[in-house]
DNA sequence: GCCAACGTTGGC
DNA sequence: GCCAACGTTGGC
């Protein structure tokens, strides 16, 4: 099993969306980077554990626990003239970018990204370099390990 | 609103 | 295939 970070703006879609989501999943769709697409494409799989990410937001940090609950498919925000994830250099039979579902599983106290990069233990995560924009980042299960059970106390 | 980082685009 | 310009992300 993998561990992941996955971004999202909380105006948009935040943990508590995805609670309330119907059975308590939902498409991680607009992601259009292709390393991020790659690590949801070939690496995610189902009941992979997930930290929910705020960002841009005033209290950036992670809020919640969720987990992968589907294979990747076809983002379908790609071909929806509408949507403002419509890519309109990609054909229906070729599509570009994909997507798995995620699950919630619950909600924690907000570790803030301050909080996170108070602990030398945690120093190597990618959320936290310089720089980062990546919107989907894999953790390891050591700071998986330490951030659910010093921090979170779960 | 600023700005650093960095991915993408397009001219050559 | 290089690389400058440009656009986006996201914390502050």
């Amino acid at each position: 099993m993998s561990y992941w970070l996955m971004k999202s703006e909380p105006d948009e879609f935040g943990i508590d969306d995805l609670a309330a989501a119907p059975g308590k999943s939902a498409a991680w769709a607009g992601v259009r980077n292709y390393q991020a697409r790659n690590f949801m494409r070939e690496k995610m799989r189902v009941g992979d554990k997930v930290f929910f990410y705020h960002s841009s937001c005033p209290q950036p940090g992670i809020a919640g626990i969720a987990e992968v609950a589907s294979g990747p498919y076809p983002d379908a925000s790609q071909f929806d003239r509408k949507s403002p994830y419509f890519d309109e250099a990609v054909k229906r039979e070729t599509p570009r970018w994909f997507n798995v579902d995620v699950r919630f599983v619950k909600k924690t106290r907000l570790i803030s990204l301050a909080e996170l990069r108070e602990h030398r233990e945690l120093a190597s995560m990618r959320v936290l370099a310089p720089g980062n924009r990546l919107s989907i980042t894999p953790v390891d299960a050591r700071e998986w390990e330490f951030i659910t059970r010093r921090l979170m106390k779960l």
